[in-house]
DNA sequence: TATGAATGAGCCTTCATTCAT
DNA sequence: TATGAATGAAGGCTCATTCAT
């Protein structure tokens, strides 16, 4: 029952087997997670990523045993990419305000290069969170994320430019809060108020303003 | 094909036909409602919702025409709903910041209480925001909301609370953005930071965290 | 889910609904007989029974759920037709002698003439009787058929001619053996005994030996 | 095709080639023993087998060519392991009742303690005999068999304790039904009528039984 | 001899939808 | 208006078998 194997698909080339193998399950990863992220995890058909796959339907369920399977794999792909970006920012060489606007660019950034991802995490809670329990790591993300907010958080209270007793989950929340909207909301939103929210120059100005609003919490006496 | 009639569905008793036909498309609607909400327009299946309907599967398609046709009518439902909520608040009557911190409490108790308004949106996005187009007078809904907004703005500046030139679209955006994640993320957010999301201490405790983070933006001077 | 619906299609016409629906429920049953009689359970393809039926595959789904449905409807019919042979000796007009005499041709008969009864009950033992289990009344079955031999061996004691203390489920195994085996293992012991096993003329030989192999065990002093 | 080479595994160590190979063959053969008797031909499952295996999928292959080669093998290996005990009976130190019941009870015996033999065998004759037709040497079988019994017919009659005429095939069909049965159709009778087919207690008394009921035939004047 | 990867054909099942009554 | 029966198309999944190494 159990015949797919190594569902962690991280690497490409893990030095073992068949690297031939871990290029086919990287292909069939790509084409499945533009897939559910477009049309979710009931409305994809296993039999079109097949078809944009340089394999065939079989080995979809060779490497993944299922659909199911597959989605999990696509989620966990999904976590772990996002997961180096939001600890990128050199916090000892900026001051506190400067790490947590690099902090905040960086996050709403990915967000709008990926809008797979935030769809992805669309679909998943539409689902209850039922997958993610089981995606191995998952965890473990939190202690960079919030680490790296908490650093900033004793920074600015050290500095005297942010007020006392911010809560780091509660400040990761705010951010992810306002970078996820404007990518998951954007087709709602902008067909009800007839506002472009895709464009270079639209992205840019609320990107500001999202650094403002975290920064005017932070600050608030 | 054109059987599907007034999908408008709003008021139960519209003085015409049969009082029981528009109890039957209420009843229909709700159900429908939360089926779409739980699982998507993909995932939804016709035989369930006519399962727990009070009537037979052809009835949904004598009444709303196609699986589309009824997905369509509970969206229009939903966005009406949430309408009257957000322009409730006695602008004349509280200073720019009582008025502020009403909306946005209330906006937020909305999406909290109405979890399957926030799903659905959700999906709508996911499919692009197909549906919502055709939608009649979904875009009358930015007058009040926005309008409402925008007199709050103006009084706020006016009383030398408010920073200067907030744009009110803006302004709803955040105010959405805080409120709608809570309840969307609500899955994955809590099982990856082990935190909850859903008790009432600690959905007070956001709010009035949500309401701090809108004034110092609109304060910060 | 459970849209398999009376599966007890035992008599086709039962006054409700629609006696139409019933036939067709009888037509797929009866090739679905033939089929898992001949190809047992795994090897009988939903495609090819549909094909020989006046319906289509859909239907078979719509009455009977899932293959493992169908093939407990048919199940539950061939139990319930040799049910009401085997009581059909009248045993007060007959002497104990005739009486079992003419239990046994019945039984030996009724074999012969529903091969496809054999060869069902053979499959369900290769499935450890798994799905007879869910069978309703199947348990009812051997009031009537243990009772009537009961009976028999009642009289045979009180006539003199029958030794004391045969068990009636003893010597219904007895019968069950010598008539099943003649038709279940037909195809292995003809090839390798080079005998033929089919022909009437062997049949009413044979069928004359069991009865004397009965009796003389019955009578054995 | 032509891969499958000397399908008959019965000695491990036939001097030839490589004696792992044999011993690989004989594993695998086990195996899928087990595996037919239990789900069939077309219930059985290549993968399964091969996991089971201490080699793997290929090697089946390799080794036999096909799953019908495969299956044929095993049928070849069951018939050939009966062969030898039925014949066991030192007929000539023993009178023609002695020699007779110890043939019956052995025959009882090897069914009850190979299950899967009498399982392959109601296999084969669902499949109307296809594959016996193959097995090379099963036709020579019938005589050891057929002149054991001859001959304890033939005591018999001398001694003056079996009736004259006793056919050695009928006889033989006689016990293997007996003997079979009690086997063959264990799940679906002990589900209906309640009782216990397979404690010690009840094949000893059900083997006793048997052996009456063969003498009592072989005795009647 | 042995193994992991790959495959085409086909199998069971489901879905939205429609028809006869 | 309302209902049980019916359906074509397609969807997820599995199977015996083979290939490259």
């Amino acid at each position: 029952m159990d015949l797919a194997r190594s569902a962690t698909a991280g690497a490409v080339s893990r030095g073992s087997r068949s690297a031939e193998a871990e290029l086919t399950k990287a292909n069939i990863l790509r084409i499945a997670r533009d897939e559910f992220a477009d049309k979710g995890l009931a409305g994809a058909r296993i039999d079109e990523i097949a078809e944009k796959t340089s394999t065939s339907k079989r080995m979809i369920y060779y490497h993944f045993g299922s659909k199911e399977g597959l989605y999990r794999a696509v989620l966990e792909e999904a976590y772990s990419a996002i997961r180096d970006t939001e600890t990128a920012v050199p916090i000892d060489q900026l001051s506190a305000v400067e790490a947590l606007s690099a902090n905040v660019r960086l996050t709403f950034d990915y967000h709008h290069q990926h809008p797979e991802f935030v769809r992805l995490v669309m679909n998943e809670n539409i689902h209850h969170g039922a997958f993610i329990t089981n995606v191995v790591g998952i965890k473990r993300r939190n202690e960079s994320v919030i680490r790296s907010l908490s650093e900033i958080i004793a920074k600015g209270e050290r500095e005297g430019v942010f007020k006392a007793g911010i809560d780091p989950i509660d400040l990761h929340m705010t951010i992810s809060a306002l970078c996820f909207y404007n990518v998951s909301n954007r087709y709602t939103f902008s067909q009800i108020f007839n506002r472009d929210m895709t464009s270079e120059a639209a992205m840019g100005r609320r990107r500001d303003q999202v650094v403002d609003i975290v920064l005017a919490w932070c600050r608030a006496s």
